[in-house]
RNA sequence: GGUCCGGUAGCUCAGUUGGAUAGAGCAACAGCCUUCUAAGCUGUGGGUCAUUGGUUCGAAUCCAAUCCGGAUCACCA
């Protein structure tokens, strides 16, 4: 048990001992002491004050007091200023924790249970290749992910293809009209940027075709209605539910174009999935539902044909599920795949990854799945992340804004590579391994960059500021890491801990114990509010105050035997928990740099 | 217009769910490499926590109103 966990339960227990009242442990507030009291942990006293008619005063010594009798192995003394009860914890107590965790390359993780999970992210769509957005996405799910493994669930990462649809098909008939059989191949480029320049080249031609509409006298509305080549797109959605056989041979060559250049880049960001699901196969599932619906009553024809679902009494508006051509739009699969996913893996809890631009969606999918009383419709959970917009503003397709997800990866591994090189560490690196370094380094300090910020947020990537490899980034982190490790190659930890017994700590020394101590509670807190950045932060923490240790104490030619032991335990756990942290944010840790 | 989200140092962000004098990084300035990796460390300056009111022992945190910014309310996905 974390030792905040064991000062609220010796709270409640020294409340029921002393004044027999029974007070719940999550009334209880424990804070780190501040700087510059003494003290480890703080009680804070107000909230019993009320209820136990005492003075802050006489009430925080009477619990030191109980605290320091009672258990004396953990707590050495106690103070009370104004309401707060400052606790300093034992050395014994910093230094057994220590040597029981030192070695521990599981510590502060939970063991496996059956609780099931599901993590959906990335979600492309497969008209154009991944930009800066996708990788917030990737990064971020692909962490939660393993979030929920620290805490013992058993963890599904899937993604869903956005394979099918109208902006699959406008791809489709850009490249008819203008590739002149033209293939990744023959022009020698990664697959997904070939098909991502038809898209653009159809959504060029569309404005000339309704400019010139406009010109000749017709409204806007009805003029994007009726452009030739919007028309082409639609009839030929229309031909590929109807599984026109030219249709969908097209698809399937474009479309493996598209997929092969994907794999390229979650290979490179390390990326993976469990189970990639295809919106084509969940699409009709889809359909189906909405007949299904449409019986109990739960969605409501209109004339035209088309499907909608009243959602006016959720404060929400109607929406259409099913257009009138009987098509499917976007949620018709989305409803198709939930049902899905939980008939193949009966996961409790479904995470879906997805950009807060889509939160009334989520809303609207999780109340169709409630209405349509679906196992899994109260596990679905939206965990909805912010744009990443540049200092300019938010990225725009039509104004060539977006920062593609290949030439961000290159740019940061060159860079990684430039500095690596400036600063001459590893001259003796053979190819591979400075290959290796140099994506560990650049893809850290992406990851680390993205990953650091609260999910809800929407966040700012200044690329000035994502090349500093100084401070609050990756990097830093990393160097911490391969610092500890030149060390602990030279200098062997001994096996006999009984010499420590006797020891006493510094301030820095037990900081760093007292830092690593949390790490448990970090993990838990981090997979509750299904945010890394809890982690990003907290890695970022471990490292700086090693840092301030490192620079004010020597560990090979510390002060005694005992000391060198101690503090090689200690740069050990520190690797560890480093390595560790850095692991549940996807990135890697290097031996040198 | 309706709904939802956000506003903390010049910039980018934390702030343990209501606790002590609001913290980091970057940028600026001043120091520290004959000692385990200086991608490091130490120090200085920098704040009307958008504004106003309320709730109470105590508010950046909770409530209300206002201002500013964003998202969404498509037979796009």
């Amino acid at each position: 048990m974390d030792i905040i966990s064991q000062v609220k339960k010796i709270t409640r227990e020294a409340i029921a001992n002393l004044y027999r009242t029974e007070i719940e442990e999550t009334s209880i507030q424990v804070n780190e002491t501040k700087p510059e009291f003494e003290g480890d942990y703080t009680v804070v006293l107000f909230s019993f004050v009320k209820l136990l008619k005492k003075s802050p005063e006489i009430l925080g010594n009477e619990l030191g007091g109980y605290f320091v009798q009672n258990h004396p192995s953990l707590f050495s003394s106690s103070n009370v200023i104004k309401g707060f009860l400052n606790l300093s914890i034992s050395d014994k107590y910093w230094i057994s924790f220590l040597q029981k965790n030192f070695s521990d390359n599981n510590f502060g993780k939970k063991e496996k249970t059956n609780h099931r999970v599901m993590v959906e992210y990335s979600s492309p769509n497969t008209n154009k290749p991944l930009h800066m957005g996708h990788l917030r996405n990737n990064f971020l799910g692909w962490s939660v992910a393993e979030i929920y493994k620290a805490n013992g669930y058993d963890v599904v990462k899937t993604c869903i293809a956005n394979d099918r649809g109208i902006h699959i098909c406008k791809s489709m008939v850009a490249w008819l009209q203008f590739a002149n059989g033209a293939t990744p191949e023959s022009t020698g480029m990664k697959g997904d940027h070939f098909v991502g320049d038809y898209y653009v080249k159809f959504g060029n031609e569309y404005k000339k075709q309704t400019d010139e509409l406009i010109a000749g006298g017709m409204s806007k509305e009805e003029a994007e209605k009726e452009a030739p080549i919007m028309k082409a797109a639609q009839q030929m959605l229309v031909d590929w539910e109807a599984g026109k056989p030219d249709v969908i041979a097209l698809w399937k060559k474009m479309n493996g174009w598209v997929y092969k250049g994907f794999d390229e880049t979650y290979k490179r960001i390390g990326s993976d999935f469990d189970k990639i699901y295809y919106e084509s196969d969940t699409y009709i599932l889809g359909k189906n539902l909405v007949a299904e619906g449409l019986n109990k009553g739960v969605f409501f024809q209109k004339e035209d044909g088309s499907v909608w679902i009243d959602l006016t009494a959720e404060g929400l508006d109607q929406k259409i599920v099913q257009r009138k051509d009987g098509t499917a739009v976007y949620i018709t699969q989305d409803i198709g795949l939930a049902v899905n996913k939980y008939e193949e893996f009966k996961n409790e809890l479904s995470i879906y990854v997805v950009g807060d631009e889509q939160n009334y969606h989520f809303k609207v999918l999780k109340l169709i799945c409630q209405k349509m009383g679906f196992p899994s419709a109260d596990g679905i959970f939206h965990l909805s992340y912010g744009m990443v917009e540049l200092p300019s503003g938010r990225m725009k397709t039509r104004e060539g804004t977006v920062v593609d997800a290949d030439d961000l990866v290159d740019e940061m591994v060159a860079i990684a590579q430039q500095h690596t090189e400036e600063l001459g560490k590893v001259k003796d690196f053979t190819e591979d391994e400075l290959k290796e370094l140099y994506d560990t380094i650049g893809l850290g300090a992406l990851k680390f960059y993205l990953v650091r910020v609260d999910p809800k947020k929407r966040m700012i990537f200044n690329p000035e500021e994502s090349i500093d490899f100084h401070g609050f980034t990756g990097p830093f982190v990393q160097y911490t890491h391969a610092r500890i490790r030149s060390i602990l190659r030279k200098e062997k930890i001994g096996e006999n801990n009984a010499i420590l017994n006797q020891a006493s700590l510094l301030k820095l020394e037990k900081e760093v114990i007292r830092e690593l101590e949390k790490y448990h509670a970090i993990i838990v807190q981090a997979c509750e509010e299904m945010n890394p950045s809890v982690i990003a932060n907290y890695a970022f923490g471990v490292a700086k105050i090693f840092n301030s240790f490192y620079s004010e104490h020597s560990i090979a030619n510390a002060e005694t035997a005992e000391k060198k032991q101690l503090r090689l335990q200690l740069a050990n756990f520190t690797a560890i928990v480093i390595k560790s942290a850095m692991e549940l944010l996807g990135i890697k840790v290097p031996e040198r740099m």
